[in-house]
DNA sequence: CTTGACCCTCCCGCCGCTGGAAGGTCTACC
DNA sequence: GGTAGACCTTCCAGCGGCGGGAGGGTCAAG
């Protein structure tokens, strides 16, 4: 193998750590390289190829569920790989979506917050009600 | 104690499940509240509004350390809570705020990958590239 | 007395890594 | 040949924020 390369220079390539590398060989979204004798991991121009694809989709927030399974697929024949990352991609798609409106809600409430504890009065009655709650952080009207 | 309440009943009050609680007693967030003799937890209204508090804290997305040192603070003197809070929560706004925008790039990526999964030809040259990369999730030109 | 709904403590699993320990191997230099 | 230091190997353990389940005690109703 004139081209091998060892855990360390492909981490180095694909920006990962190579305990990383190990840890996907170990889950099955990397498939297992070869070895020398003395068992170090030997990797090819392909193997790297496969990390960064693997990255690219962590990067995209796939879980390392779905990647092991793109992988998978990728490592079998390769009929029917692009219907299903379209469908994961898809998922992810509307997952960020939401994460964003629940992340706009939040920040709203923070904000919120925030108003209410910079100014030095409160705009609730007492600092804690009857029932002993400490009210700093009520975001809601009444209720 | 007349209104003595049992972990389920303010498990219930307060919307959590009573493994959280006494997870939330463990870690230092909630203060450990008396026993009966058979060693059942008893709360008072006042725990139940501290775990309002602490749940409060928790939607706003301030992690279970911060909250343990703000919950703290209210076991002892009261001074200084507030200004904590608010440094907290400003914190906690940045940080949604910083969210929001990579969550916002990571959205246009998706929509990139998608589109170009979509039309059936790609718009780079081979499927895989001389290295051996599935090009499938690349967003960004050339490079 | 029994049933069923509670309560208790304990340890393990999830995700996506990261850290450390303890040891083998490779390369460069003397 | 020896040795230093950088690399590689495996295994075990931990993070946050809980949840599941085991294995047992307690309490009120029938």
């Amino acid at each position: 193998m004139a081209h091998a390369l060892t855990i360390g220079q492909v981490a180095q390539a694909a920006g990962v750590s190579a305990r990383t590398i190990r840890y996907y060989e170990q889950v099955g979204v990397l498939p297992a390289p070869g070895r020398t004798t003395a068992g170090y991991r030997q990797y090819t121009p392909q193997g790297v190829g496969r990390l960064i694809f693997v990255r690219r989709a962590r990067a995209l927030g796939l879980s390392l569920q779905n990647v092991r399974a793109l992988s998978a697929a990728l490592d079998g024949p390769r009929r029917g790989v692009r219907p299903r990352l379209r469908v994961l991609v898809r998922a992810q798609l509307s997952a960020v979506r939401r994460q964003r409106v629940e992340l706009q809600v939040l920040q709203g409430q923070l904000a919120q917050v925030l108003r209410r504890l910079r100014s030095p009065r409160l705009r609730v009655p007492a600092r804690r009600d009857q029932s002993g709650r400490c009210r700093c952080l009520d975001t809601d009207r009444g209720a």
